[in-house]
DNA sequence: TAGATTGTTAATCGATTAACAATC
DNA sequence: TAGATTGTTAATCGATTAACAATC
């Protein structure tokens, strides 16, 4: 009947929806409940119902979800019922846990290149990845249909960087560079500064 | 005359400010405006007046706001006008990256401690650090007094790992374990989990 | 002065919660 | 059946925006 679109806080969420679950599925749990769930995650239970329920009708009464079968229909949601490939930029501190990182495994992303500017770590090996030459990132990505990119250089090339892989194809960048970027309306951004979050946090402390 | 707190979602937009007048500031700019800092920060320039407004009055009409002035007030504001001490818990991919990572500085923080189970990282250098055996975690971060600690271990053990910092005396933990933590009601907590940005992303994709 | 921009109020908009009929 | 839990509605709550007097 309503065919606005969901809200991107609610999108949001699904992913910690999915986490929790998986979890739970890890643990052979079959079923659970917007109460159980909310525990877990901190988060009312009315809120969860109503998120889900943006999306389609995933339980029954009386007995809560099949976690198997919401562990489907969210990663269906969420588009990782596949995987994707995704694109390291920087191979510093960063880019290297990004690159060597084992937990993208089951959650829909593998890194399947990794750019570096510096011409002695050209060529150098990281993780199972061999590092690439910067000048030939936007071809590479772009002949690789790659769409999903995370930045991990240092804060005044981000956007220099972020533009390249606009110009690639790119559309869905996460940035690991402590500063802002710009990007169009078609690409999806997040950040993660860890010194950010921490200052979030030294607000409540004395 | 207003006694009520501020909302954490404002307190959270703060370190974003921060670090876009803190560049400006780096690039020798004396004073911006709040419709300035919206178009950097793709934030509308009435919210920006209206969170800085809960604070205090820092700005001047017809000129706006002198940055390091401006600067000054927020690091105060968020308890950054002095530099913490941060623990390290996990030198695996992640921790180890955390440790070595040079973006904590004129932020406000510096590890100063890192922790690992692992008999054979104990006593490598990691960065400027000594892993120290995990073992002794609780009783040497209580010691030094240390407010703030970042998780970095497997997510089966993230909850225990909280437990012992909160025996420790920690009050703010941001979380790198890609699963939910429980902590007490007087102690900050963020997840940075990067699975679960992409994920939000890929709903976007095709 | 004239132009610009703040701090603040009121209006709008959106998100969360409470409650409950439906039903497994 | 009785108990439990969903999906949904309406009410509440909170956040954002628009507008403007004040004033630099």
């Amino acid at each position: 009947m309503d065919d606005t679109s969901v809200p991107d806080i609610v999108v949001g969420r699904l992913p910690l929806y999915l986490r929790a679950i998986q979890s739970m599925h890890k643990e052979g749990q079959l079923v659970t409940s917007s109460q159980e769930l909310g525990k877990v995650l901190g988060i009312s239970a009315a809120q969860i119902r109503k998120d889900l329920s943006q999306f389609g009708e995933f339980g029954k009464q009386g007995t809560g979800y099949n976690i198997e079968y919401l562990c489907e229909q969210i990663q269906n949601i969420l588009n990782v019922d596949r995987v994707w490939d995704v694109a390291v930029i920087g191979a510093g501190d960063i880019g290297s846990a990004l690159a060597r990182y084992q937990g993208f495994t089951n959650r829909g992303f593998r890194v399947t290149m990794v750019f570096d500017s510096n011409p002695l770590k050209i060529g150098q090996q990281e993780g199972s990845h061999i590092i690439q030459e910067s000048a030939k990132m936007v071809g590479s990505i772009r002949k690789a249909g790659i769409k999903i990119a995370m930045i991990a250089v240092p804060a005044d090339q981000a956007q220099i960087v972020a533009d390249q892989l606009i110009e690639a194809g790119v559309k869905a960048i996460l940035n690991y560079a402590p500063t802002s970027i710009a990007v169009p309306n078609d690409v999806s951004l997040q950040h993660i500064d860890p010194s950010t979050h921490l200052q979030h946090m030294t607000y409540y402390l004395d």
